[in-house]
DNA sequence: CTGTTAGCGCCTTCAT
DNA sequence: ATGAAGGCGCTAACAG
């Protein structure tokens, strides 16, 4: 067998040892939290050098109440992983790396609040991340009580005093609107996302609805809007229903990413060209996933990379004591220009 | 201010006293190791309860020597994380915690072993999970004399003695073809990944490649290859130049998928109807991902949820002491139909 | 069945 | 500028 056994590592103490000096005087040598004779320190870090000495975390965390640890929880079960989340986890988890965290996966159903309590109460994590927060959230009460920091990607209804990050929301319509009026569209279609999922008060959802139609009216812009399942099958039938009810629709806006592969589907099979018969622009759609259509979409949507990374520096921030009374950060909306908008046909009344 | 400060956890102290026991009789109660009376149990239990007591994780670990945790280390800058990586690691982080364990996101560039050692010689997690594993991988050398146990997700060259699970590679090229052949063509078209990536021994590639070459050899298909990089604009180019040499082409393997949906751009603007006209097959490309291209591509590919699950489940069982000499793991290849493949056309002699 | 006693490796307040 | 000593909260022998 020539399998090594774990080594056993160097400890304070034999650095301390070997540079002939008190354990403190190592810890101080490391931290600088003190003067040190450039003397001792040189003999401490050739001590630590050839020992291969590195400072045994838990020992660390436990005396210094600092583990180093984050914990990002996010949902399971919900509608799984997609690939924007993917990118918060990444953004979010080299931003805490630059800061000297370290970012823990914690899988964790939004109701399951037992659990959740219990795992803050190990003392593991010096602060959590939430990601796909709820209108109604109840992890959020357990984390304020368990005075534990979070930070939350996404937000309650109310939020005022919570720290999160989150998309301005709000502007998606009227930029949207904006791009297509310029255009020339005046008759616009919507596919958009479940009534179940708005009347469960689904963030995004609401908060772009709204402006939208606000502002369709006051500009004087048609808009027809269908709520549609996120599968293909009912993309194919919203688009059937929107063009039966609205012939003249010149554009399409999707917030709704199975739903609108679907629509793309029927569209293609009528011969609708785009964006010579019909302009796409969809919304919030990450830019992966979104180069996966055929043909691309324009769209308008979420930097996830810079949604996780103000997240762990926000959550940060509270750690190291931030006493800004409020910290909270809406991303602007990212316009991604794929081409499958352009002028208006002539014609259409 | 109302914000809630962090209310003192119970301690062990706190237990035992409320509870009329020693420290060590409460932590007994709590493992187990040690038979305890019904009657001081439930005093101990009803104690735990009153005071909301959670064993500390940091104390626990420093004790015991075991931290319940595992490290995920991923590379960065590589290829940057896609979608199948995605389901490594949720499948992953699932699988762990259904041993106990959890999961440790760790962001590491695959040369950057300096930091790599530093990491294991922390003690702060128990195993290791390697993704994006090279042919030559300087990270093994390290995990494997610091005497961490791990688990590969891919394979070294030299992995006769390691754990690792992957994907049966060699099995991908023989699928295809048979399925293929079994539609009638035999004048295929590959557009496979950049030649950089085969030559620096990417697994995947090297592995996909021969078998696929031979077996159409003995099987007297023509194949005829090209590498690109994985861009769109290079795809677009890869399949003119396909077609081009090769006009009678009747089914397309891909294995690179931004390429691939530059050729099924190019093919889409000629009028190519798919599969009338060709067939395509593409190879390796996660579920959700291919199911955004249109039209959906028929697909021989890995699970990644499963080889995430082995990953952590094989890594648990090292920890565990398993002492099977050797754990290895390779996934058959999974075909989904979703029907982008069809009877060769007539006439093309 | 239960209690006592060392640690685990490091941080930190007190001394000097 | 440096040491000594007392924890942090828990595990695991060692004693009854």
């Amino acid at each position: 067998m020539s399998s090594t056994k774990k080594p056993k590592q160097a400890t304070r103490a034999d650095v301390a040892k070997m540079a002939g000096v008190s354990e403190s005087t190592v810890s101080y040598a490391l931290t600088g939290v003190r003067p040190i004779s450039d003397e001792t320190r040189e003999r401490i870090e050739e001590a630590m050098k050839t020992l291969g000495y590195v400072p045994n975390a838990m020992a660390q965390a436990l005396a210094s109440k600092k583990s180093g640890l984050l914990a990002l929880l996010f949902p399971v079960g919900e509608r799984g992983f997609d690939e924007t989340d993917f990118e918060y986890v990444e953004a979010a988890t080299a931003a805490a790396a630059e800061d000297g965290y370290q970012l823990l996966l914690w899988p964790n159903a939004v109701e399951d609040v037992a659990s959740l309590r219990k795992i803050v109460a190990q003392g593991l994590v010096e602060g959590v991340l939430l990601m796909e927060v709820r209108a109604q959230d109840p992890r959020v009460e357990v984390l304020r009580d368990s005075g534990t920091p979070f930070c939350l990607i996404g937000r309650t209804d109310d939020s005022q005093d919570l720290t999160f990050v989150d998309a301005d929301f709000s502007q998606w319509g009227p930029m949207a609107l904006h791009h297509l009026l310029d255009l020339g569209h005046t008759n616009i279609g919507v596919i958009s996302m479940s009534s179940d999922l708005l009347e469960a008060g689904y963030g995004p959802g609401v908060r772009t609805e709204k402006p939208l139609l606000d502002l369709a009216k006051r500009l004087g812009i048609t808009i027809t809007i269908k709520h549609a399942k996120a599968t293909i099958r009912a993309g194919r039938e919203a688009f059937e229903e929107l063009t039966a009810e609205q012939p003249d629709i010149t554009a399409l806006i999707g917030f709704n990413e199975p739903a609108l592969i679907g629509a793309l589907e029927v569209a293609g099979a009528r011969g609708i060209n785009i964006p010579e018969d019909l302009s796409m622009l969809s919304f919030g759609i990450s830019d992966e996933a979104e180069n996966m259509t055929v043909p691309a979409q324009t769209t308008i949507g979420v930097d996830g990379r810079e949604l996780g990374r103000m997240a762990a520096q926000y959550l940060v921030a509270r750690l190291n004591g931030d006493k800004k009374s409020v910290l909270q950060y809406l991303t602007q909306p990212q316009f991604v220009d794929r081409g499958s908008t352009g002028l208006a046909p002539l014609g259409q009344k």
